[in-house]
DNA sequence: ATTTTTATGATTGGTTTTGATCGTTTATGA
DNA sequence: TCATAAACGATCAAAACCAATCATAAAAAT
């Protein structure tokens, strides 16, 4: 086994585990105990993992606290306006698929009153939505570490099962060429499930997502209509305009 | 088990429970006493706990769930028990079905470290599972309104495309010859569906419910067994131990 | 072909963690 | 109140873990 492949291995566990012990290593690699220490020191170096005694786990990232991390600020406003901006969208008598992500999150209040029926795989979102009164259906699937999100291909299947009027999608990078791309490919899919099955699709992105492009593929630029706030380039809005709408809103 | 996986089951065991006993976190983590009262000591000095006489406490006051009415002492104590005698059926590499409601809950705390896999049809449940690090399956379904259960023909459907080892339900009535029974016909039919994915059921009740019965019919009495506390009559006793096995757990 | 570099497993000696024991302190209930 | 049982802290030897070193073998460079 490869160095290379041995510490990608390493890697994976932890992604599964959070924590791993030396001896876990060692048997589901077949090296010695040296060469483990060797590759845990390497990646600590290299700020993969953290070392503790008798073995390692992932770094601790804070999770989720969307509630202090996010309303810092300028974000939140930011993305109160594109949410707002995605409601008008909306008419009586729809039916909507919100995707998980704090971006279609700020969109619920705003549906209060309106008669709707909502499609969602974001745990967070349901609890608010019924909190609001509005007909809620969620998705099966694979409830992902961190976000709670429902990914995987039950998800996929599940999602054919509904025919949407719009959906509001999160997405990571916007690239003319490149189109919409986000980092884990099981979100990906299950996004381009979302985009299939509805009659129109909307992007909603902050403007740092321009020009990115992240490791999985989504859909064609020309799939959706992108909602983001004023603030990216004219160059970046000429080229994308061209092959979308683009709905700027000014905050 | 590492140290510090140790510990972070101790606080995973103290967020849900308030308060833990060094005998329950021994059993909890196989560790000797003495390994807990150092573990105890510092995560006291990290400001992370406070120990009392017999265990220890959490510092802050838990956000946890504001619905929950019945948080009266005596009503906590007896839930908990039931899950602590529900979740000793589950061995490892278990795949489990946990029915929304609160009596389920109780027994996600229980699952940490367990290597098993959870579907689950209660929102709340999701949110806490992904804390403990479970690998946990949502099914589709219409979320109802109050307490975000995943019910409806979805439900049903999507339950099918499981196999469960196990399943945990919480239940209204439990009558000899009425069987189990709920107000809910749409949690019934979802009730039923798990039941029949299922190698082994177990309900989870409060002696209240014995005697009771409710509208919509979930099962006979003899599809599962029955987890509850003392404080059901003699009669009620016999009568169903008779027709199956009944756990009765003391406080 | 030969040297250099790199990766590996074994060994050694020092460090940390652990479980058992023991005398002391704290709760409980007769 | 007193006796008993449970919980506690301190201590110690054993076990597990770790970093450093060395020799060997494979890979890369010369």
């Amino acid at each position: 086994m490869l160095t290379i492949e041995r510490q990608e291995l390493i890697i994976g566990l932890l992604k599964a585990k959070e924590i791993v012990s030396v001896r876990q290593i060692c048997e589901s690699t077949g090296a010695s105990e040296s060469t483990i220490r060797r590759d845990l020191t390497e990646l600590e170096n290299k700020q993969l993992i953290k070392r503790v005694h008798g073995g390692a786990s992932l770094l601790k990232k804070k999770l989720e606290e969307p509630t202090l991390l996010e309303k810092t600020a300028q974000f939140q406003i930011e993305k109160e306006a594109i949410a707002s901006k995605a409601a008008t969208f909306i008419e009586d008598g729809d039916s909507i698929y919100l995707d998980a992500g704090t971006s279609t999150m700020q969109m619920i209040p705003l549906l209060q009153g309106k008669s709707v029926v909502v499609v969602t795989n974001g745990i967070p979102h349901v609890q608010l939505l019924i909190e609001y009164g509005i007909e809620t259906y969620v998705i099966s699937g694979k409830a992902k570490k961190g976000t709670a999100a429902l990914i995987g291909t039950k998800a996929v299947d599940a999602i054919k099962e509904f025919r949407f009027d719009k959906c509001f999608l999160g997405i990571n990078g916007i690239h003319a060429s490149q189109g919409f791309t986000t980092p884990d490919p099981e979100e990906a899919n299950v996004k381009q499930a979302a985009i299939k099955q509805s009659q129109a699709s909307f992007i909603l992105a902050d403007p740092t997502k321009f020009g990115e492009v992240s490791f999985a593929s989504v859909a064609n630029i020309e799939n959706a209509t992108i909602i983001t706030t004023d603030g990216i380039s004219t160059e970046q809005h000429e080229k994308i305009a061209k092959l979308t709408t683009l709905e700027v809103v000014s905050q």
